[in-house]
DNA sequence: CATGAATGAGTGTTCATTCAT
DNA sequence: TATGAATGAACACTCATTCAT
């Protein structure tokens, strides 16, 4: 699906506004004003409030399933590196991306069936067995131990920097970091997140630390 | 603050629903309705939609703090074991208290200076306190490691379990745990995540594995 | 009728607030509280808001009624002389009663046929009656002029003394009296209305200025 | 400001029940429903229901406040007989725009600093600015006494014309004039209104009878 | 006698959506 | 294609009143 200005405008702030104030929180007339266009517009390209939120993920979700895939079948980098790629790429994603993952946090809070949770769904299921074969590669190789709960272990991935992102101001606060800009700070917790991720994951992965 | 049977009815409906659905989409109707109370009992009782939000955390948030600093006080207990009582607790905590947890996690999304973030954010700075405390306890001792992030640590407890917490669904699903009980589900979540937490914080605070 | 305390009370704070804010305009609750009495007090007592409202009115016009008719019979007395004490009981009545006068402005401006509007119209009926009967007097006696129009006189002196109730901030400030008073001012007014009506009865109701 | 039709429809109808019932009394459903609009459209032209009061005040004060001024600067009339001009002017006014001026008198009751409040008071100002020109004009003259109260001469035109609007139907009644249409009762009022307030009037200003 | 609790009807307002143009 | 106007449904909340105690 290929959007033009107005759409993406669209999508653009109503990212923005359902992330700050969630999908109830946030009006279709916030959301038309944010972005500078007539209020039937939004129904008139998207359909809805809901199909505009599902927009709001196809357009976000559609380039990253493809880079795990290809990072598990590159047979020049060792599994353990690549599960270190990996983290980082999530720790990248998750920063740079805030709004969007703030909206999928939210969104997996609901227990309904909604296309959206199906989206989220594949997307993870997709990625999960991605990780799975990865980690099976290392087993074989050696690499890594066995008896390894992926799932566990994913959760702690997504969960430390999800809770991460979701406090960064009491991270500043914790840390006096209040004064850093916030491009600095970015770096900062890139950097420290890595860091304690891969330690995590070594020590979960292979037998010493 | 002392609650009648129709005002815990009520503070337990709104758990749920504010859980479910989000501060903005759970509407007071239906937690009159759910609550099998009369619509103005709510206005009545509480005043408000957002006193009502704020009784539910005063509700559950209350009892929550003694415990850490109690644990934290005691003697006879060692530093790593005073660790892994509190990883149990925490994971029993959300496990038992998951609607309400599901309310702090959305509640964190929002970025506004509400009454509820207020509260929030005094009792993870609480919390918080007490840990450094424990990780500083370990360190004179010399049972843990030197250079700890602790607001890094905490993250990933906090985040791991509710992650977990959040995604049942899709644990059971990559784990064959579809036809378990609610109750042998949460039996065995509650081994696996503690067993993972306390060898990840094993690993972050001690020299060895 | 006789009231108790608490019903007094009652009448008080709903004759200040429904002069303040209009019958729509005052809630019970509010009077309630104003008078310090439960809430429920009130359709204990009164039976329902217009049963108060018309209780608020019983209260206050009991009394006025004979005072003018016992004067029109005194025979020790001109009737100008007459013309001019009642013009001075009218403004009294005003300037010590605005809060009930304003309830009394405001019910006649609705058009309904109200047991409030029905207690207004008899006493305004009646009190006609007695001025046609003095200025009829008056005629008969020869100090007065044929052809007075009495409704049209006394829309004069009531019509010229609501107004200046109604707007006395207004007076106030047009004469640079702002700094007067409560008290002082209610002198002032008192003094000037009664020179001015007299000017102007004496203008309609004899032959020479 | 200029206002569509169906506007005018919505400012009509919100004239004719705040008058009836006052503001409180009136319901914007009702205000719809008389002015057969839908009941959203209210918010949606005029944003609030006190923003529709301003509306309506906004919409009958705009053309009053010239048509004083224009006349006190026309030199080819006497003062007198300005004055003459001036309150068959304002008789004409008060019976022609009845409903508006019941509002004025309720919303007089409110001692509010609400912006309408500050409206009356600006027309007010303004006209009693130019009535005080008039008078010191005819005094300069000759024509008029000294020593004038404006502000009391106004409150006795004003307040006359007040209550016998008001009070309509009771002085049908005291003078059998019920069974006249309302047209030709506005034709009598009229008449007598305008004589006898220009007799006051000569009275009040001039120094014979 | 008095009252805290409770209620159904009603309030003004905002909502996502539709429609005529 | 684009939009100002319009709408029915729903919103949180307040109302005067009633009732069990």
């Amino acid at each position: 699906m290929e959007y033009n200005e107005k759409q993406l405008a669209i999508i653009n702030s109503a990212e923005k506004l359902f992330a700050l104030n969630g999908f109830d929180g946030a009006s279709v007339r916030d959301i038309a004003h944010e972005a500078c266009v007539n209020l039937a517009m939004i129904s008139y390209y998207f359909g809805s409030k809901e199909k505009l939120m599902e927009a709001v993920f196809e357009q976000r979700t559609t380039k990253i399933r493809l880079k795990v895939e290809n990072l598990i079948q590159d047979t020049s980098i060792g599994n353990l590196e690549k599960v270190n790629i990996l983290i980082d790429d999530y720790v990248d994603k998750f920063i740079h991306q805030q709004e969007f993952h703030k909206i999928m946090l939210r969104e997996q809070l609901i227990e309904k069936n909604t296309p959206i949770a199906a989206l989220i769904h594949e997307l993870k299921k997709k990625n999960m067995e991605s990780i799975k074969k990865l980690v099976m590669d290392g087993q074989k190789s050696g690499e890594f131990k066995k008896n390894i709960d992926v799932t566990l272990m994913m959760s702690t991935l997504v969960g430390t920097v999800s809770n991460i992102i979701t406090c960064q101001s009491f991270y500043r606060e914790m840390n006096n970091l209040e004064n850093m800009t916030e491009i600095e700070f970015q770096k900062h917790v890139r950097k420290k997140l890595s860091t304690h991720l891969k330690n995590i994951f070594k020590s979960i992965l292979t037998n010493e630390g």
